[in-house]
DNA sequence: CGCGAAGTTGAGAGAGGTCAACTCCGGTGG
DNA sequence: CCACCGGAGTTGACCTCTCTCAACTTCGCG
């Protein structure tokens, strides 16, 4: 039992992420008929790659991670998902990565993806908003991408801090469910390097720690240096002659 | 003029792509008619970040990228566009990243968002592709933090070799019409270090070059070492058991 | 011929990976 | 109740790799 279980996420109840599935300011209410709701303990796999996509999944509650693992033996994190995120779109009727829960007591929303499309297929609405859905994504995983191409371990570990508190409910106040380890395979950095950019940051007293798991950020401008880490702000880059690196 | 402009991706006709837009290995006639082509020359804007998303895009020939300019003066490519790749679609109605023509005379198709909206709304089929081509790019830009997240310098040039290999018609005389610095912002390293990762790999057999901008790949294996460049091997990890790292 | 942009190569310095030791904490069993 | 164990997390010391700055080459173009 860890301490961080009972408030996981906390504003999304389940009754209410069940009937009325959210994503941005759009509701999605017919697919709620089909859903079917899985309990996942920690570490449990949600669905494997190569798996077939049988499913469309959702995290109704709890929080987990889609992992890639590489012929080395380094394990890569693409993406936490947390309530309210539609994950496990996949054509060609396989996964390419897997996904597992973190949290224990994760509840996943399954959706059969046969049942889905023919319910797309009779209402266009839905369609559209299963499609500004995916649009969504590829904009975050873009956006995320700029995350791993920041150069020093303080600007990525502060781009993640900010990033969890953009998807957290609670604004200031973040729940860091995964662990340092997974922290670290995300930003594709060692474990003791992550340890010692918390380390740094809460000696600089740009952060505090409630327990390892929650974090309180106080100088939110001090976490992203030269403000990448907000996605706002991508300019257009005007025929590479601002280019001097 | 450069040497590289009238062989940029030679497999897809104008013509051909134009009429029958292919994604995978899927064909879209019905959005054909909408369609408006624009000409750009080498570096121009195709459209800005915060433009309005008015339009979606695809390249009828030639390359493009699409790039984020950081707070510091960096500049970040999220993705190399070639003949074929759909583009800019977003919601909230205005674009988070900017998209620039790399080639001289690079061909771009423009569908009105609008009208291939209202085309979607009667033809669920266009929509499932459309959906279908969404969650590939989903896939392929979260396959590509694999590659960011690599280690060593060469790892990276290695993989980024293998992914263009894998989207140019060519299979191992790879055709690159960005320059080093595209390469660079692209992979989150300096200039030197895409130069002399380059020359190790052509000093070490594994590449050779017939001129700058096309390469040929003696070696695939060598190029990625460990086996973690292509994306069919992502295996889920368990419990994080084999996490030594 | 000279200029500037693109590309390559060299030398140094700083940052992060690696290996190791240590603490902290929960769980288990005596 | 306490000793023991193992995993997660932190901190330290060392070393390698990449960034930075710089010089130089190559190439296309005026």
């Amino acid at each position: 039992m860890h301490q961080w279980e009972g408030l996981v996420m906390p504003s999304v109840s389940l009754q209410q992420s069940i009937s009325a599935p959210v994503f941005g300011a759009v509701t999605v209410t017919a697919m709620a008929s089909l859903a079917r709701i899985r309990s996942c303990r920690r570490g449990q796999r949600i669905y494997g790659p190569d798996d077939p996509a049988i499913y469309w999944y959702r995290i109704a509650s709890g929080a987990a991670r889609k992992c890639a693992l590489l012929a080395d033996g380094r394990r890569r994190i693409v993406d936490f998902l947390f309530p309210g995120d539609f994950f496990g779109f996949a054509t060609r009727h396989r996964h390419a990565f897997g996904a597992e829960a973190i949290a224990e007591g994760t509840l996943v929303a399954l959706y059969p993806r046969e049942g889905v499309e023919m319910l797309v297929d009779r209402d266009p609405e839905l369609g559209r908003q299963i499609r500004d859905m995916a649009f969504d994504a590829v904009t975050r995983s873009q956006a995320r991408m700029l995350i791993l191409g920041r150069v020093t371990a303080r600007e990525k570990v502060g781009a993640f801090l900010i990033e969890m508190a953009e998807r957290s409910p609670t604004a200031n106040a973040v729940v860091l469910p995964m662990s340092r380890y997974d922290i670290a395979d995300y930003l594709a950095m060692s474990v003791e390097t992550v340890s010692r950019s918390l380390s740094d940051l809460k000696h600089r007293g740009t952060i505090t720690f409630a327990d390892i798991h929650r974090v309180r950020i106080l100088d939110h401008d001090a976490l992203d240096d030269g403000g990448n880490a907000r996605m706002g702000n991508c300019l257009v880059c005007e025929q590479g002659k601002l280019r001097k690196n």
